[in-house]
DNA sequence: ATGGCCATAACATATGGA
């Protein structure tokens, strides 16, 4: 079974590269971001036809959104983050049948927090705060669980192109870095180290700058494996290939690949 | 030469992204 995670920053700009990568990387499940755009314009029937005729979605106009796309239906859909008041639609949750039983998916689009100090950065800590609460419950009622998504956060120096330039800056602060430490204090594990990577693996790449051509890019796209899921954790990549089309997305998904 | 982009709204400019 193969899931992934990708940021598309508009679904209405992106659909017909999503119905060209899922052509060529035919994962079973597919969490997305930055959907842009509200329920009633998700384009349920071209995915349909694209594969998967089992959606759930969790949009809002202009900002944010999620989505989880899935060949198999989808049960228990859970929209944002239970017990946290949230005007934005960033997370949805849903259970899907796999190889070994039921898997709990958590998609996230994390706040972005423009900058420490501000007031977004505080509202991006608060968010964090709240989405720990939920993921340790979550866990405690779905040991098979995996959480994946936008989470706007470096996690390690090796995680972006310029540790030491951009040291304390948004994504790389010492708080955020705690939050993503903290969930995989929770018993979840960051599935891409679990495999030897290239140097420099990014996957999200500003559009200015020539941030794609010269790799200046970071690591803030993740899937985290609850440690009952680990054993089936068979590989972790990030694709680069539609980030190389016209009018990409400035993220690249990432692929889990799972036993059976 | 240290900036170079992109998507959206209903604007020809502003906001947010990361």
């Amino acid at each position: 079974m193969k899931l992934a995670t990708w940021n598309v920053n508009s679904l209405t700009a992106r659909l017909q590269h999503v119905r060209d990568w899922t052509a060529l990387e035919p994962v079973d499940l597919l969490g997305l971001q930055e959907l842009k755009l509200t329920d009633d314009k998700f384009p349920a029937e071209a995915l349909a036809e694209a594969g998967y005729p089992h959606c759930a979605a969790f949009g809002q106009k202009t900002y944010n959104g999620v989505a989880l796309l899935s060949r198999t239906p989808l049960r228990d859909v859970v929209r944002n983050i239970v017990g946290f008041d949230d005007e934005h639609a960033r997370v949805i949750a849903a259970t899907v049948e796999a190889p070994g039983g039921p898997l709990r998916v958590l998609n996230g689009y994390f706040v972005n927090g423009q900058a420490p100090g501000s007031e977004k950065f505080a509202y991006k800590l608060r968010w964090l705060d709240g989405l720990l609460r939920y993921v340790a419950a979550e866990l405690a009622a779905h040991p098979r669980l995996l959480l994946m998504g936008d989470f706007n956060v470096a996690p390690e120096d090796r995680d972006s192109f310029d540790p030491e330039g951009l040291r304390d800056t948004i994504h790389h602060t010492r708080e955020e870095r705690a939050h993503f430490q903290a969930l995989l204090a929770l018993g979840l594990v960051d599935a891409f180290r679990l495999f030897e990577q290239p140097e420099k693996s990014y996957s999200w790449w500003d559009y200015r700058m020539l941030g794609y051509q010269k790799n200046r890019g970071l690591r803030i796209d993740h899937l985290l494996a609850s440690e009952a899921l680990r054993p089936q954790v068979r590989g972790c990549r990030i694709d680069r290939t539609p980030r190389k089309w016209k009018q990409p997305s400035d993220h690249a998904p990432v692929i889990l690949e799972l036993a059976g």
